[in-house]
RNA sequence: AGGGGUGUCGCCAAGCGGUAAGGCAACGGGUUUUGAUCCCGUCAUUCGUAGGUUCAAAUCCUGCCACCCCUGCCA
């Protein structure tokens, strides 16, 4: 659908603090073009957090006319997997950006990474330790307490060269010695007591194979990755903020003619959400949900299945702003967003979610009636569709009553209702099974209705319907929030805060021909229910399945619970 | 001997010394063959708080308070 960003009426974005600090390095001629760079790391999927950050850094690229490079951020290969970076790449496209050049790994530049290492040996700035990892963080101390010198410290830099070299050709085990920066063991920021920036790993990577058993931590690479690419602006969370000195001393301290700022903002939360990597995948392990797709999941493959488009999260993006402020957005944001793409751009179709029998006593027996309808209530150009009208419909139970106040303007028994693009019909008779459930509603239609009102009177209300015999059977998936609480992520024990109603399956549903041979992934507004999306895998081969994106607003629903 | 951040409406968020934008939500009303959409209207005398500077302060200064992040050979 509308995958194509529209950017073109909005006459001017916010200028929030990132954009003004672009702005000024423009103006000002410190660049003369930028470079972002959106930097996953391979070990998961992508949720809607990731898409903040993806819209952030292609957006900001994209609106100064400069580049935006994707890079995996791939230096630990005990966790990372060429799976994921493949489902990484499909959801930043799908999400409608595209890279500049070749997609890259900051295992690209392990070869580079270790020549700078050496050179912060050489330069004395670097050293071998031989502290165990239990040691090391005796050794640093804590908030209040400075830390100290590992005895290995002052080493000869020939010395520490010389084991560098032996832990690169693998002569040490895992966790034997590492390499540090030697920098402030005082210091009061922790990042800045020697950090580890090489650690040795008998572990195979997804893309170097087995050419190196050192691997470089993040705070040494993704500085340098930066700089070798080339990036003006490097935007990160928050919780990098205490790096940012370090990423500033590496740059400094090495022989590279580029450093990037570091711009740190804060991360998007999303009410009755979680978006931790570690709890997305209990979700997953347990079997809470069906997959990091599943659509209740809020990663980018999991609402593209639901039915989310990539306009309406991206103008979820641009409407929450980027701040330093600790956030969390209301779903009301999100959803908005959708339902204003798809009231827009969805086709419109009638489907009977819960169905009950409506005999028209007066209508021909064999009569088939083909009526048009538009697919959209405003916009013409999106043409029509053909509905049929026969003797026998459904109808949705939640709009019929027996007896009801004035306020409930369905089917009532003794009264009239429209049925949508048909006629007008009037309930005379009901009848139910032994339990009492209604099996059959009984009613007459007025010929002279269609396209027309009644003599000297309106129907109330509107209801759809289709054909009882002339409509397709349907499964139907209604998603809801995944957890009852607001912030689940606070929560003790997640599992607990689930909500057992996070997905309703009707078997039974009912829906108008017109949607015979749909593909995968179409959306549509089932008219007086709510936006759906038939199901990217398992609406196929004549089998129609579709997901509830999220419901029309409902008015009703408010009036009903004050009444 | 701690350090780094952040506080403007229920939720986001502009504001950058000249007298509180906007969006979402909410609440009224109108149109409607979707209780949808659309339209119209209401919604911060006050910016965490206490002082100070100034003709003028959400914006500058000082003190206090609250919240978030940091002690992986994770990113």
């Amino acid at each position: 659908m509308s995958n194509v960003a529209d950017n073109s009426k909005s006459p001017e974005k916010p200028k929030h603090f990132i954009r003004q600090i672009v702005d000024k390095d423009l103006a000002s001629g410190k660049h003369q073009t930028i470079a972002t760079r959106f930097p996953p790391e391979p070990n998961g999927y992508l949720h809607v957090g990731h898409a903040k950050s993806i819209c952030l850094n292609f957006g900001i690229a994209e609106e100064f006319k400069g580049q935006c490079n994707l890079r995996f951020d791939d230096t630990n290969p005990a966790k990372e997997e060429a799976a994921y970076a493949t489902a990484i790449e499909e959801d930043v496209h799908w999400l409608g950006f595209e890279w500049n050049g070749n997609i890259r790994h900051a295992s690209d530049y392990f070869d580079q990474l270790y020549g700078f290492a050496e050179e912060l040996i050489e330069k004395g700035l670097a050293y071998v330790d031989e502290l165990t990892p239990e040691k090391i963080r005796e050794y640093r101390g804590t908030f209040e307490v400075p830390g100290k010198n590992s005895p290995h410290r002052d080493r000869p830099s020939s010395e520490s060269l010389d084991l560098f070299r032996r832990m690169k050709a693998g002569e040490f085990s895992d966790g034997q010695m590492c390499l540090r920066a030697k920098i402030d063991m005082a210091s009061p920021n922790i990042n800045m007591r020697d950090p580890v920036i090489y650690r040795i790993k008998h572990q195979t990577h997804h893309r170097t194979g087995d050419k190196w058993c050192i691997y470089p931590m993040y705070d040494f690479t993704h500085c340098i990755s930066d700089a070798l690419e080339g990036i003006t602006h490097s935007l990160c969370t928050l919780e990098f903020e205490d790096h940012r000195p370090l990423y500033d001393w590496v740059l400094d301290n090495i022989s590279i003619d580029c450093h990037p700022q570091q711009i740190e903002f804060s991360r998007l939360n999303l009410e009755h959400t979680v978006t931790s990597k570690r709890k997305l995948n209990l979700l997953v392990t347990d079997k809470h949900v069906d997959g990091w797709d599943d659509p209740r999941m809020p990663t980018i493959s999991g609402m593209r299945r639901r039915g989310f488009t990539a306009a309406a999260i991206r103008d979820m993006c641009e409407r929450i702003g980027i701040t330093k402020k600790v956030n969390t957005t209301e779903m009301g944001v999100l959803e908005n967003s959708v339902r204003e793409d798809l009231d827009k751009n969805a086709k419109r179709v009638m489907a009977v979610l819960d169905p009950v029998k409506v005999v028209i006593t007066n209508y021909p027996e064999d009569k088939v009636e083909q009526l048009t309808a538009p697919n959209h209530p405003q916009k013409e150009e999106m043409g029509v569709r053909t509905l049929f009208m026969s003797k026998e419909v459904f109808i949705d139970r939640a709009d019929f009553r027996e007896e009801a106040n004035k306020k409930y303007k369905r089917l009532v028994l003794g009264k009239e209702v429209r049925l949508r693009n048909s006629y007008v019909i009037q309930a005379n008779d009901v009848i139910k099974d032994q339990q009492g459930n209604i099996t059959e509603i009984h009613c007459s239609y007025d010929p002279d209705t269609l396209g027309k009102n009644p003599e000297g009177r309106k129907p109330k209300g509107v209801i759809h319907w289709v054909s009882a015999t002339h409509s397709l059977s349907a499964t139907v998936r209604l998603y809801d929030r995944l957890f009852n609480v607001p912030n689940p992520g606070a929560e003790e024990n997640l599992p607990e805060s689930l909500n057992p109603e996070s997905l309703i399956t009707l078997s039974n549903a009912r829906i108008e021909m017109s949607v015979k041979d749909v593909e995968p992934e179409t959306r549509f507004q089932f008219e007086r229910e709510g936006y759906f999306c038939s199901d990217r895998y398992d609406c196929k081969d004549g089998e129609l399945v579709f997901n509830r994106t999220v419901t029309l607003r409902d008015s009703w629903a408010k009036i009903e619970n004050k009444l």
